[in-house]
DNA sequence: ACCATCGTTCCGATGAGCGGGACTCACCCC
DNA sequence: GGGGTGAGTCCCGCTCATCGGAACGATGGT
C-alpha cells in the first residue's frame, strides 16, 4: 500500500522466499539477517521466519547466525536440463578450442534481456575476468548475447530494446537503432564480434548453438585481451566449434539423460 | 489433520514449494502437472497454483505444459560456498589422478546421512557409473561418506546410526557395531575403503580433505572396477591428493572469492 | 460417441503468514 | 556503570493469501 512499490511485485511467500533467494546470486558467501533484511526492503520478522523456514527445507543452511546457499540448491542447480546437454555436448570442443587458442572459451544461453554462463573455460590472462559459470550479463553488451539475439523471435528482441540499456563500456551499443542494424549483420554473417563493449580492453565473437531442428539453444563465445586475439583468426575457429557442438547435439538427439536410474 | 502424515511434515507454502522443487532431482527433466500431484499426492490445484508461482519467480520454467528447473536455480546452486571454494581448490589435483590413474575420481561432502558429489572426472570405464555431480549417495555405503564420518562428532554418527541403513550390496555394512569398528579403524589409518559396499564389482578409496584448521570438509575418493585398480596403489595416490587439496585450501587461506565484484 | 487424462479456473472458508513492536543479548565507547 | 548501537529472536492480533474440492474445457486414443 505504500506509494512506492517493492523491488518486484512480491506478495506471495514463494515470492518473497526467492527475493531473499536471489541476493545470494551475488557470491557474498554468507549473509546474516540484519544484511538481509537491508538489502531486501522486507520487514525484519518476515526476513526472520522465511529464512528459516528456507533452512528448514534445505534450501538455505545455517552457518553460525549467518545463511547461506544449502546444498539442495546445488543439487537442483546440476540438473537444469537446459545446461546439462548442452553443457555436455559442448565441452570435447570447448576443450579444443581452449588448448588450440589458449583464450577464453564460454558457452552461454539466453534468459530475458540477460545471457546466462552455463560453462567457461579461461585462457591464461582470463584469470581476472568477472564473469563466472551461473553468471549473467547484459544480453545487447555481450558477443554470445548479440548472437542469440540476432536469432531470436523479433518480440523478444523488441523486449531488450524496451527496457534501458546499460552502458558498461563508451563502446557498448545502447541505441536501438544501432543495436537492430548490428543483429540484422550478425544475422547475415553469422557470427556477433564484442569489440570492448563489454569491457574495455576485451574483445571476443560467439556463434549460435542449434539443436536438430536449427533452433538456437545457447552460443560459443572466445574472448580475450585486445591486441593478444585475432578476431578474424578467432571468427573462423568459434564457428566450426559452434557447428560441431550443433552436430553433436543432433546426433546425440536425446538431449536426455544417458544415465542409468539407481533412484535417489 | 488426517491421521496419516505426510511425506514431510509440509505445511507452509514454501515447505510444499520446496516439496515439489525435490521431485526434480531424480533428473527426469520436465514434469507436468498431473504428474507432480501424483508423486508428491498434494491437491491437484495447489500444485498447479504453486508451480505457476515458481515460474513467475524463475525457479522453475515451462516448456510447454511442462515444467522444468529454471536457470535461476542454476545459478544459485553454481554459487553454494560449500562446494565452491573445495572445488576450485581440489581440481587440479583431481585432475591430476585423473590422468595418472585413469579411474574415476570424485570429490564429495557430507550432508546429514548422505555425501554429495561435488566434481567428479569419470574414469575410461567409469561412463556407467550412476553417481552424478550433485547427486547423493547413503554415506556408510561410500567410502567417501565412511572416511568422512569416521573423523564426525560422535552425535552425528549416531544420528546415521539411528535410522534404518539400507542394504545397496550383499557387502554393503549395515550392522551398527560392525560400523563403528569399521570407523574406528579408519580413524587410525585415515584412509577408507569401498570394497564393493556400494556398487557390486566396484572398489575405491577415500581420505579426508581438511581446512586450515583440520576440520573435514570433505573427502578425495578413487573408484574403479573391482581387478582393475589396486586398493593399495591407489591408498597412497589418494592420500597424497586429499593432502595437497588440503595443503591449498590452508594457504588459499581465504575460501573467499577472489573474484571481482561488478555487481549483479 | 465415449472415456480417460490432461491443464485450467472458480470460490467459500480458514488458518498460515504478516509485520509492528518488544525483548535479549553482545559489544563498544564514553 | 551507564548508555548507545546493532545483532538475532519472539510475541500476538489482524487479515488476506492460501487451500482444495469441484466443475470446466481441451485433447487424444479406442
Amino acid at each position: 500500500m505504500s506509494p512506492a512499490h517493492r523491488n518486484d511485485g512480491e506478495v506471495s511467500a514463494i515470492g518473497r522466499a526467492a527475493v531473499l533467494l536471489k541476493e545470494f546470486r551475488k557470491g557474498d558467501g554468507a549473509l546474516g539477517i540484519a544484511e538481509l533484511t537491508r538489502r531486501t526492503g522486507l520487514p525484519k520478522s518476515t526476513v526472520h521466519r522465511t529464512v528459516h523456514e528456507l533452512v528448514r527445507v534445505g534450501l538455505l543452511e545455517q552457518a553460525g547466525s549467518a545463511f547461506r546457499i544449502g546444498l539442495l540448491l546445488f543439487e537442483l542447480g546440476q540438473t537444469a536440463p537446459r545446461a546439462n546437454g548442452l553443457v555436455e555436448a559442448a565441452r570435447p570442443h570447448m576443450v579444443n578450442l581452449h588448448d588450440a587458442t589458449g583464450h577464453n572459451v564460454a558457452l552461454a544461453v539466453l534468459e530475458e534481456i540477460e545471457v546466462v554462463y552455463v560453462e567457461i573455460f579461461r585462457g591464461d590472462r582470463g584469470r581476472r575476468l568477472p564473469q563466472r559459470v551461473g553468471g549473467r550479463w547484459p544480453a545487447h553488451a555481450s558477443c554470445a548475447g548479440k548472437v542469440m539475439l540476432a536469432f531470436s523471435p523479433a518480440d523478444k528482441v523488441r523486449g531488450v530494446l524496451g527496457g534501458v540499456l546499460p552502458r558498461l563500456t563508451d563502446r557498448t551499443l545502447t541505441d536501438p537503432p544501432a543495436l537492430l542494424a548490428e543483429l540484422a549483420q550478425i544475422r547475415r554473417s553469422g557470427v556477433a564480434f564484442d569489440r570492448q563493449e563489454s569491457i574495455a580492453g576485451v574483445v571476443g565473437a560467439a556463434a549460435p548453438v542449434r539443436d536438430g531442428d536449427g533452433a538456437v539453444l545457447g552460443a560459443l563465445a572466445i574472448s580475450g585481451p585486445v591486441g593478444r586475439i585475432s578476431l578474424s583468426r578467432v571468427d573462423t575457429a568459434v564457428r566450426a566449434g559452434a557447428l560441431g557442438i550443433s552436430r553433436d547435439l543432433a546426433r546425440g538427439a536425446s538431449v536426455v539423460r544417458p544415465v542409468l536410474g539407481l533412484g535417489r
